[in-house]
DNA sequence: CTTTGATAAGTAAATACTTACTTACTTTTT
DNA sequence: AAAAAGTAAGTAAGTATTTACTTATCAAAG
């Protein structure tokens, strides 16, 4: 049984990723981070046994939200189209008022080996594979999407537009009004891969 | 006025990109970038006058190299459509035989803030931007693109779709066939963003 | 015989993590 | 109800190790 985060842990989280988003991966030491919490280095290792740990808390908690506010759309009744747009409308609008989760989704390759991180990224990642998936194959059931592209190409294309623009975003400093700008690329995208009868 | 390069730098940058490759940023170090070179870190420091200009020349070297490939196909008589395919096709082949140097196309914040590293990284960027928007932008003229997306949207999503798969190609351990898989799916986008009369 | 490229052995600063001890509450025992 | 014991969460000051980089010295090639 996974032990429950406590009101500290989750304050931990959240001071790292303002650590990170202010400092980079580089500046996310102890030090830095007991100095975000206000405290010494020492009390962090009261509530995480290790650095990694409280990472790959970060990336966990990441993937449970996601989990959460994404899956209950495959419940809904909208078209296929609705449903991608929902997806990409809720990631967008999370993702604007906790900019600093925007290391969660480029994490890839900025962090270490450590096992328990890896298998946090990997988590986020097949998530959101999971539920794209199934709304584009019953799309294309739908005579909704076009046959041309195989469902794991156009799932490809709507990641990778996805993950460029939040990268884009960070490089910005979040300047410009990411769901304002993502839900007209996403549109467009979605226009493009539309069945043509 | 630039010093040009020696061959000794060129072997340090190609020794950067394996040990990026193989043990990631933080195992970039002055002493595992020794032992790859076999030989001591002093000797680094005969060389380069630090870590950062290390990774800057690298940076720099591969944006030049992107340069000298990719421009002269703007110069071709073929059409965007086939324009476009080169121009990823000299990428996807270039990077499968250096693989060493995906980390210098997925590099945005890895690295610290260092100016010169910053600037280099801008360069590969805009690089490449440039050569596709005016691959484009001739492509709408003939009439052999949609005018549904504007010029920056379609550059987002060729742009977006081939660093993820740069990305997937890394996270395989470069085990798949970039090339061939890379140019099916830049053709299958392209095949997307055609005119239909 | 001087420049070039290497080595061996350092340096100070930073890093993740630990230790011994304290403080503020809460629970248990009498 | 008061005293005793226990606990959660903190501190200050360490630890060993690693980091990027330097210095003094040497070999040899032009």
């Amino acid at each position: 049984m996974k032990h429950s985060i406590s009101a500290r842990q989750t304050q931990i989280i959240e001071a790292t990723g303002k650590v990170l988003m202010q400092k980079g991966i580089k500046g996310l030491t102890t030090k830095n981070l007991a100095l975000q919490m206000g405290f010494t280095e020492g009390a962090l290792y009261r509530h995480f046994k290790s650095k990694d740990d409280i990472i790959a808390l970060l990336l966990n908690y990441f993937s449970a939200n996601i989990s959460e506010r994404i899956t209950p759309i495959l419940e809904t009744t909208e078209s296929a189209e609705n449903q991608l747009k929902m997806v990409f409308k809720s990631q967008f609008n999370f993702l604007s008022q906790h900019p600093h989760f925007v290391i969660a989704i480029l994490s890839e390759g900025l962090f270490d080996e450590s096992e328990k991180i890896n298998r946090a990224i990997l988590l986020v990642f097949e998530t959101k594979m999971d539920v794209l998936s199934r709304i584009i194959n019953s799309g294309k059931i739908n005579q909704e999407f076009t046959l041309q592209l195989e469902t794991k190409e156009i799932i490809h294309l709507l990641a990778g537009s996805f993950r460029l623009l939040i990268l884009k975003w960070k490089f910005s400093k979040f300047e410009f009004d990411l769901p304002a700008e993502g839900n007209q690329l996403m549109k467009s995208i979605i226009d493009l891969i539309k069945y043509k009868s």
